[in-house]
DNA sequence: AATGAATGAGCTTTCATTCAT
DNA sequence: AATGAATGAAAGCTCATTCAT
C-alpha cells in the first residue's frame, strides 16, 4: 500500500510540466522544482529522465486502458463495447485536457529510436478496439474487414480529432463531437446507425 | 527569378537530416555540412532552426497538395474526387518514404508553440478534402454530415497507418492498404463501394 | 579487542572496488553494496572516502612492511637484508597484484592535498631501505652515500618496474624481473653481485 | 605559421590549472574562466576534457624530448649522453615547476583505461634511455645489461626524486641531487665516475 | 553572400555526504 | 549500529545563435 511519495510526486509533476512544455522542453530542473524535490532524489528514483517519462506514459495509458475497459464491461454486444470505448476515450481526454497532452503530444519528434519506443501505447488502443472488432465479425454483426487496419484508423480518427482540440480548441467542448464521431466510425464498419 | 543556391541546398539536405534524425535531434551543423554550407549561409538564409523547417515543410506540403490537386482535375465526380486524392497522398508517401518521415514525424513534441506552427499544414490537408466533401453533400452524392470532423478523421486515419509503416514497416508496400481505405472511408460517409 | 565486522568488510569491498575501479571512479555506493552493507554505515565508520582509503592504504602498507621485516629478521649482512626486502616486496605484489594496485596506482592525480596525504606510504618504504643503507655504510659494506636520495631512487625504481608490469603485463612473470632488479640496485651502490 | 590563438590560450591555461589542481579536480569551467574564453570554444578546440589533456601532454613530453635530444647532440660517447639526458630533463623540471607538475602529477589514479592512455609519455622517456644504453653495450662501454628494465628503473628513480620535490620541497635546490644521481645511475650500470 | 570561430545558457547525469528513522 | 532516501553542487558536454572578417 505504502508507495515512495517522493516517486510520486515527482511523476506528478512531469504531468504538469510535460503537459505545458512537451518532452523535449521539459527539464528535469523544472519537474524537481516543481515537484518540491531534488535532482538527485530524481535520479534516484529514475535512471533517466526518458525513462521516467516512459514510465509516466506507462501508468497513465495502463490506467486510461482500463478505465476504458470497466466502462464496457456491461456491453454484451461487440459494436455497443467498440462503441462505448470510444466515447469513455473521449469524455476521459475532455476531461482531463493535461492527459491527453501527455498522451498524445510527448510523444514524438525527438530520436526515432524514442519514437519507436512510444509507440506500444497506441498499439494497445488499437488492439483493444481490433480485439472488439474480431469478435464483432465473428459473431456476424459486421462484414469481414482488415481489422488490423481499420482499427488503426479508428485510432487515427480519434487521435487527430483530439489534437485539434487541443491545439485549437475546436470543437469546444470536446464531447460534441461524439455523435458524429460514434456515427462515421460505425458507418465505416457498415452500421448504419441511424436506422436503429 | 533566381533562386538562392544555397538556400536550395540547405533545404535539400535538411530534408535528409530530419527524415533520419527527427526534429530535436537534427543538428544546424549536420544540415550545413551536408549542404556543403557554413553556418554563417545558414543563418544568412533563415532567421532560425525552427523558420527553417517551417519553410521546408510549407514547401513540401505545398508541392504535395498541388500535386494532388493536379492528379484530381480530371475527375468531375466529387466522390471519385476524394477518393483520388487518397490514393495520391498514400502512392506519394509509399514512393517517397523521406517526404513522409519530415511531414509526419518532425512535427510534434517540441515548445508547445512549434506544435501549433506546424499544424496548418495538416489543415490544408483536411481543408481539401472537406471542401470536395461539402460539394458531395451539396450536388446530392452523399448525406449531409459535419465535413470539418469527418475530414479530421480521414487524416487522422490516414496519418495514422502511414505513421505505422513508417516506424514498423507494416503494412508493406504500403500501397496494399489502399483498397481497405479507400473502402473503409467511403463507408465512413455512407457510400458502400461494393455495390458499384 | 573486537574489530567492527562491518568495518572490516568495508575495508574488504574496497581494495576489490579500487583496484579495479582506481581512486576516483570507486563510488561510495559500489563499495557498500559489494561489502553488503549501507552508506549509513560507512559514513558511520568513516568520516569520509577519503580518510576510508587513508586508513586502508595505511593497513595495507603496515601488513606489507611488516611482513618484510619479519622476512629480513634472519640476515645480519645489511646489505643482504636490503635485497632481501626487494625480494620480498617484489614476490609479494606480483603474487598479490591487488595490493599492488591499490598501493601503486589509487593513489596519486586527483586534489593536490590528497596527493600529500598519501605521501607517508612511499616514505616509510624509502626509510626501511634507507636504515639499512645507513647500517651498511657504517659497518663499511658500503662507501657512503646520500642514502635518503638512494632510498628513493630504489623506491622509484621498483615502483615503475610493478607499475609497468601492471598496466602492461610486462614482463611476465614479474619475478623474473628480481636478478636483474638486484643486481642493478646492489651496483648502483658500488657492489658487483656477480663476484660474489 | 598561424596557430589557433583561443586553442593556444586553453592549453596554456589549462597547464596552470593542472599543476595546481590535478587532472581530476581541474574543471573545464576553471580552465576556460583562466583563459578569458568559453566552454563552446573549448568544445570546438577539443573533443573532451581527456583529449586536451592528451594533446597537451604529447606536447609538453614532446618538447621536453626534442629539448633534451638537442642537448645530448655534441656529446659522442652514449655514456656521456645519457648523463647528459638526465642532467637536462632534472634542470628543466627544476627550473620548470608546473612542466613536472603536469607531466608527472596529472597522470594517474582516475579510470584504468586513462592510466594506460598516458603511458606512452613515461615510454618515451625510457626508450630513449634504453638506445643510448643499447649503443654503449654494443660499443663496449658497460656489461651487457637487460636495457628495457634498467631504462624503466631509470626513469622510476627520477620519477620518484622529482615527485617527492614536487610534493615536500625536498631537496631544495632539487638540482643539488644531480651529482648523486649521476653517480648511483652510472654506477648501477656498473661505472664507477670517481675514478674518472 | 559566405565563413567558421566563438558564445553561454542550458542540458542530463554523478556522487560524496547527510539525516530521519 | 545500520539503513537508504534525499540532497545539491558540480561535472562534462551540446547546440542554436552571433559576429568579425
Amino acid at each position: 500500500m505504502e508507495t515512495s511519495n517522493t516517486r510520486e510526486r515527482i511523476l506528478e509533476a512531469a504531468v504538469d510540466v510535460l503537459a505545458q512544455r512537451g518532452y523535449s522542453s521539459a527539464g528535469v530542473q523544472e519537474i524537481v522544482e516543481l515537484s518540491g524535490t531534488s535532482k538527485g532524489s530524481f535520479y534516484f528514483h529514475f535512471p533517466s529522465k526518458e525513462q521516467m517519462v516512459m514510465a509516466l506514459v506507462e501508468r497513465m495509458g495502463a490506467k486510461l486502458i482500463s478505465k476504458v475497459q470497466n466502462s464496457i464491461q456491461k456491453e454484451v454486444n461487440p459494436v455497443h463495447r467498440v462503441i462505448a470505448s470510444v466515447d469513455v476515450l473521449v469524455t476521459t481526454f475532455a476531461r482531463q485536457r493535461k492527459v491527453a497532452q501527455v498522451l498524445l503530444l510527448s510523444i514524438l519528434g525527438h530520436g526515432r529510436d524514442s519514437d519507436r519506443k512510444f509507440l506500444p501505447m497506441r498499439e494497445r488502443f488499437s488492439d483493444l478496439i481490433r480485439q472488439e472488432l474480431d469478435i464483432a465479425v465473428k459473431q456476424g454483426y459486421i462484414e469481414p474487414v482488415d481489422t488490423i487496419l481499420v482499427s488503426r484508423m479508428w485510432v487515427g480518427a480519434l487521435h487527430e480529432v483530439i489534437l485539434r482540440w487541443l491545439l485549437t480548441g475546436h470543437p469546444n467542448p470536446l464531447t460534441v463531437a461524439i455523435p458524429t464521431l460514434r456515427a462515421t466510425l460505425l458507418r465505416s464498419i457498415g452500421i448504419n446507425s441511424d436506422s436503429t
